[in-house]
DNA sequence: TAGATTGTTAATCGATTAACAATC
DNA sequence: TAGATTGTTAATCGATTAACAATC
């Protein structure tokens, strides 16, 4: 059924819901949930919660609600978190050493968490070799090889603004196409490249806008 | 011209379209822009453009554009961007301490950069104390006192999930009403108080969802 | 069966784009 | 003046909500 495009806003809801249900299921005190609750415990409407579900097919039962379970499963089918999704890192400094232990620390705690950073990458040879949770500072040259070694389709760009379109380009060049992006910079990418910018001196500045005089 | 409600849509774009103005005037090789260029360099419509700063002013010239110097003085005041806004972090984890490094050079390398952390805070006796970027951790107990004498309105949340909705209860107890939180968490706040959430790990999973299989 | 809740269609709302008169 | 570009209104597009028949 992902015949039609989905739109992004839907797909952002997804993981929403799923984190919803993992909660469930680890309170574990029922099997099933409504739209009505879901949609609560995800702060969305439950007409939407529906409405985004009934894309992907038809997993609740009139007038009982959807099975958590079940649900659960589907929602990691479709977002492919039902296996490991190897991940590279460029870029370790103080932001991204602090990204790679906050995900690597996840991985390893939480059995459900299948996104998994399995190669670090830094232009300075003062960095390469060093270990960073378990695992060393890579040449940045080594993407292509490791990327086809490891199966990573999946990327995390920390680097300092001036070479964040560098970086991009390299990977793209190695096959990643989904990047999410912590440099403070527009970058430029083929349209079958999906990027997500985390631009977080963006974010605080709209939030200044907010401030009253 | 503050009366009518600005769209959240319209206040995120403000911040890109001053970064622009501000990379312009650091290239300083001319006085004037187009909504078409401004646009372009945005990553929104020229027509959006002049929709969007319309609200607020006429700051352009019809037949010539806008001037880059006097459309980034009214964005830094529309956006508060005028003078330094001193932000409180609570939670220094290896997230929290890589942001408060990351703003904090930010802050003293750009002079335009008037987002300002001043004041730590971790609930670890072991972390009070310790120094980080030149502040010290503090015990959240002082959040009110220190909130105070800093004049802090807004803050940065980076504790463990567990914690955050009471760390949030906290600082809107001390009157603090901007928040930018990474906790994965639902935060239930009042609704004067503006909350902006970076949950990074449902951000990776919404990439997920365009892995092909 | 009666009550509840889904999946879906129609109505509404809001944001973006197109178009153009005003005017520099 | 002629050309360019703004500010703004109308048209379009897309997302959310309301409503309800289907059905468990």
């Amino acid at each position: 059924m992902r015949t039609k495009k989905i739109s992004a806003a839907v797909v952002r809801r997804l993981p929403i819901y799923l984190r919803v249900l993992e909660e469930a299921t680890r309170d574990g005190d029922k099997e099933l949930m409504s739209s009505q609750e879901l949609g609560e415990k995800a702060g969305v409407s439950p007409a939407l919660v529906r409405k985004d579900l009934a894309w992907f097919g038809e997993f609740g039962k009139q007038g009982v609600g959807y099975d958590i379970e079940t649900l659960r499963t589907e929602l990691r089918r479709i977002l492919h978190l039902d296996r490991d999704i190897p991940i590279a890192l460029v870029g370790v400094g103080s932001l991204g050493e602090a990204l790679v232990r906050y995900f690597r620390r996840r991985y390893s705690l939480d059995p459900g968490f299948h996104l998994n950073i399995v190669a670090v990458f830094d232009a300075d040879p003062e960095k390469q070799g060093q270990d960073i949770e378990g695992l060393p500072v890579q040449a940045p040259e080594l993407i292509p090889e490791r990327a086809k070694e490891l199966g990573i389709r999946m990327a995390i760009v920390a680097v300092p603004p001036d070479a964040a379109q560098m970086v991009v380009d390299a990977l793209v060049g190695a096959g990643i196409r989904l990047l999410f992006n912590f440099a403070p910079v527009k970058l430029t990418v083929p349209e079958d490249v999906h990027i997500i910018n985390a631009d977080l001196s963006l974010e605080l500045q709209r939030l200044a806008y907010y401030l009253e005089d």
